[in-house]
DNA sequence: ATAGAAACTTCACGGCGTATAGTTTGCTCA
DNA sequence: TGAGCAAACTATACGCCGTGAAGTTTCTAT
């Protein structure tokens, strides 16, 4: 039988990576236009055709492109949570929405890949592409949300949300972790969210650029207002 | 000398807005995709090419319809706010926030058009696609600041914002409209904009759906939140 | 050694943006 | 009125793209 550590599936293991992590190079260089079969199997000295023995599809090469990048941010953004354990909460909020930015200035097209129509005519797959990686992102941000919870609780006492308002396996994953956390929790978890994403986000597809000239003083001044209206009191400068 | 109103004027005005309008229309049916030079023509019984003659390139045209589709947007939000003259800020800034929200769902392929990498290889020219619309919808939004800033003044003492770090044709807009309005101010605005399109752009984008079943009420709470920390009391329900 | 599977190529199709060149249409002015 | 011209449009072609079908090579397990 064709035993694990064969050969042939060593070969085939590495032109997997070798495909994903040249469409990678490509959207880095390029943008995520340049994400195209030809244009790999190109860099690669194969045929376009080729590829097929791998991906099924384009689109599910892009996906599997999602799922990877989506995994590097949620892994970059874990990182600084995890490095500042016993910070105060103010801190660890800001370190944590800090390692959000500074990763997607650092990754734009990247940024793009997992949170724009990124591709020509990719089609997300049923669910979302990577609802694994979306669900630790939001895990990580309920985290934030539970450090602060103690104090910013009385501020979101007749909040109308109830688990049912909620994703099934997002809940299997928040409620263990964060047992303390009520509906209201989670809800205040995917607003700031949706408040860290928006700025970032205009940022990124240059939606500031025709307002501001200082996105990271405006996102600096919004950390310190979302972490007063947490009921925590920011750290001078 | 071919004066106004001739016949080859009026026809060629004609053709360009049933170009303008088949490439919207198309849009909407099928996507931001779905708009090529070859479809619109097939769609008017024409030549792709016959379209150069209206529109320099794909991506002028694609500009074009971004500055159409933005201005729809501005227009929506400025009529929700000129028809609550009278009302509390409170009230005032919920009203537009849902105003612009329904404008979005109700147009989410404009709303791509607008804020994402929306077709294939579209690059905005310099300066972005739209800066005029753009400046509108943030002069609305610094109405907004402007209504709270008596309320909120005294939260954002110590922003560290001047005028310097603004785009200079925004605050033309801003500044005569809204004398008093200090650059924390308009700080302000854009980070309420931030806060606005963020949740928006999620759920747009479809990445609320892997974790709330009720992105309105989501919203809902987060514009009783942003309310208060206007220093406005929201009213109930 | 050989049958078969896996990897890869070749060829083909239709769709795309767009450059070039040619054709028709309608207006203007002598 | 008719000649000239410009605008509108078509035809053809090129090089991209994703992908299907069929054929060829190469490795592997018996």
């Amino acid at each position: 039988m064709g035993s694990t550590g064969g050969r042939r599936e060593r070969l085939r293991a590495e032109t997997t990576a070798e495909i994903k992590q040249v469409a990678l190079k490509l959207m880095a260089s390029d943008g995520p236009d340049a994400i195209t079969l030809r244009a790999i199997a190109r860099e690669m000295g194969m045929t376009a055709n080729a590829i097929y023995g791998y991906f099924a599809t384009r689109d599910d090469l892009v996906t599997t492109l999602i799922k990877e990048v989506y995994t590097a941010l949620a892994d970059a953004v874990d990182t600084a949570w995890a490095g500042t354990p016993a910070a105060p909460p103010a801190e660890r909020i800001q370190t944590w929405a800090h390692a959000f930015r500074d990763w997607a200035l650092a990754n734009p097209e990247g940024f793009r890949l997992i949170y724009g129509d990124p591709v020509p005519g990719y089609l997300a797959p049923e669910g979302g592409a990577a609802p694994d990686a979306a669900h630790r992102v939001c895990t990580g941000i309920a985290g934030l949300a539970d450090a602060a919870w103690p104090h910013a609780e009385h501020l979101y006492a007749h909040s109308a949300f109830e688990w049912s308002d909620f994703d099934g396996a997002l809940l299997d994953e928040i409620r263990p972790a964060f047992p303390g956390l009520p509906p209201a929790g989670v809800a205040l978890a995917l607003r700031i969210w949706g408040r860290l994403h928006g700025l970032v986000s205009l940022e990124i597809y240059g939606h500031l650029r025709t307002q501001t000239v200082s996105p990271g003083k405006l996102f600096q001044e919004e950390l310190a207002q979302l972490v007063r209206s947490l009921g925590i009191e920011p750290e001078d400068t």
